[in-house]
DNA sequence: AAAAAAGTGTTATAATATAACATATCACTT
DNA sequence: AAGTGATATGTTATATTATAACACTTTTTT
């Protein structure tokens, strides 16, 4: 089956919904808890489901922040490059939809002769 | 003190002679295996000499492999904005040195209506 | 020398994430 | 519809990364 029309197991739809009502990006642990009461249990399922939602492009984890959020984007299915806008002030995490970073990104890495192939982006700011 | 003039108490300067020499990044407790001989004993001797090598630039924290690396640029004294190269095949990260990110990424989160601050980008490939 | 600031050493513990394994479910082929 | 292989689950245990708290020491400034 491709990963592209991968109906969501329950312990992924859970995740997956918890984060799409979320303002913030959310913790591993602070998903756990909030999924307790539909039948997530171990800190395992949590991150089993992150896996495989990050792997096919619904979820995008902030490594600073150690935190998951849902992607923005309608119908996305890579897990690739990720751009964040990161507010200081409010926690709130936006994605940055610039069409044109990766091969932004792709000519300055030429400069230093490194082959790009993706990237992580987080920008810190104010909203 | 000013911390661009600030002279490193041991456990600092230990901890960045490692990982001037080492050609990857070293994870925290990769440093306090690596110390031990020069009398570093527990995580928050490693923790806290980092803490303090970042805050003065002498040292970035690689966010998606919690590593760190030593600043390759001389007399790097902020700890603001970082960019690395990420080899995906030999582990070999390097800096990237241009001046005009900042001004670049300040214009496009300028277009979200966010006001930029600094960045983090770490930027996949094959160097 | 006194006071303030920064760093140390130590123990304990918090927070984040994965290993291992037995079982169950899914979805494709025949 | 049964067999097969891939994927997901539930569970316990444990590994990895990082910080809290506290008494003490050293350094810097006054």
């Amino acid at each position: 089956m491709s990963n592209t029309s991968s109906k969501l197991t329950n312990n992924q739809q859970t995740v997956l919904n918890l984060l799409e009502k979320s303002k913030e990006p959310l913790k591993a642990y602070a998903i756990l808890y909030d999924t307790q009461k539909k039948g997530i249990k171990a800190p395992l399922q949590v991150y089993r489901a992150l896996d495989k939602l990050i792997e096919i492009g619904k979820v995008h984890k902030i490594e600073s922040k150690n935190s998951y959020m849902a992607c923005e984007h309608k119908n996305c299915n890579s897990s690739t490059s990720t751009s964040f806008l990161i507010c200081e002030t409010c926690d709130q995490v936006s994605e940055l939809t610039q069409k044109n970073l990766p091969s932004y990104f792709a000519k300055q890495s030429e400069q230093a002769d490194f082959k790009y192939a993706k990237h992580n982006l987080e920008i810190f700011g104010v909203c």
